[in-house]
DNA sequence: ATTATCTTTGTTAGTGTTCACTAACTTGTG
DNA sequence: CACAAGTTAGTGAACACTAACAAAGATAAT
């Protein structure tokens, strides 16, 4: 799909932005940031917002084995479990991700990138959710609370928690805090 | 503290970011939209940082009746409640913060502006793990389950849930979607 | 096998636009 | 007549992007 000098591009707007937020990635730095010419950025793509749907693109492949891997499990509870810890897996050895997520919201200007961050929540949102109801139904979720609620709970703490790890300079250990959070999250909503 | 104008000049770059974000917030526009001229922004704030900063001042000034009501309360899972409520009853009727909010991350570039954000993140947070922690010692609350996951829980949800009623066009009803979350999170940290 | 041509990928130099901000002057008010 | 608050005109810097040309390899005709 994408070319050698695509993901290389790609892997160097990521960079830039995870170092200096979005108003980081300029043509500019990122034809330096390659070592090649300004220009020669425009053989490779029509123009900037290919390169950030490509930024998303990506993001959005190397997020997949988070949701895939969840069917490996029949237990609803294990499944959340896999969904949270699979989700820091991948953002702790690619630390990167973490502060272009919380660049999505800048990309607010461009109709054609909100599109794509909205349905990328969304598609995760209703996967997990219908894990919950599931859970819910088999009897191994309490299910004097809705559903949505609980997986409010779940990516609203798991967000918040890959922020304060973003924002404290990545000093603790993001994996260990969420195995806490997600034994946590099962504690609370196991039915007994 | 602030003069007429400089509250105006306050009101209209908030109005401009919730219409299209950060980079909407230019001199040009933020002009434009009070209708005097660009260096007539000049006479009342030193630069276009001091705006942001006051934005933000002014920001935490209204946000602050969410925090200060809580102690009306005696019991913590009331204070919760509170706490949830107000700030949802403070963003519903001021639905361009909910869209400030989250260009808290884009202000990425200026030291100053992250520790201002941060701070004010820390403060509600140090504030709320208290009436959490002091609930579990009375007994109120579950003690099984850490008092950090629980605030992770609360705060995690709370943001979640204005994200979404800010990207969805604001088309539920925030108080009431808020009074829903609020009742399940009594639900499941409240002690038997 | 050699030559001719096309395509890909790069370069240097420069475009117009927008940005935050300033200089210098003006006007209204106490 | 001092001062606060406005104006018009314009600054250099940064931005995304383009025009024109160069080099090198692949393809194809002779």
């Amino acid at each position: 799909m994408f070319s050698e000098r695509q993901q290389q591009i790609i892997e160097a707007a990521i960079n830039l932005i995870a170092e200096k937020g979005i108003q980081n990635l300029t043509t500019k730095n990122l034809a330096k940031n390659i070592e090649i010419s300004e220009p020669a950025l425009y053989r490779h793509f029509k123009n900037k917002l290919e390169i950030l749907k490509s930024v998303l693109d990506h993001f959005s492949v190397k997020m997949k084995p988070a949701i895939e891997k969840l069917n490996r499990s029949s237990k609803a509870l294990d499944k959340i479990e896999k969904f949270i810890l699979e989700h820091l897996r991948i953002i702790s050895s690619n630390p990167d991700f973490a502060k272009v997520i919380f660049s999505e919201a800048n990309f607010q200007n461009e109709e054609t990138l909100i599109l794509k961050v909205n349905n990328m929540m969304n598609k995760s949102h209703k996967i997990l959710e219908n894990v919950v109801q599931s859970g819910q139904n088999i009897g191994e979720i309490r299910n004097d609370i809705s559903s949505l609620s609980i997986v409010r709970m779940i990516i609203g703490s798991l967000r918040l928690l890959v922020t304060q790890w973003s924002m404290s300079g990545m000093i603790f250990n993001l994996e260990l805090e969420g195995k806490q959070l997600s034994a946590d999250i099962e504690k609370l909503i196991k039915k007994k």
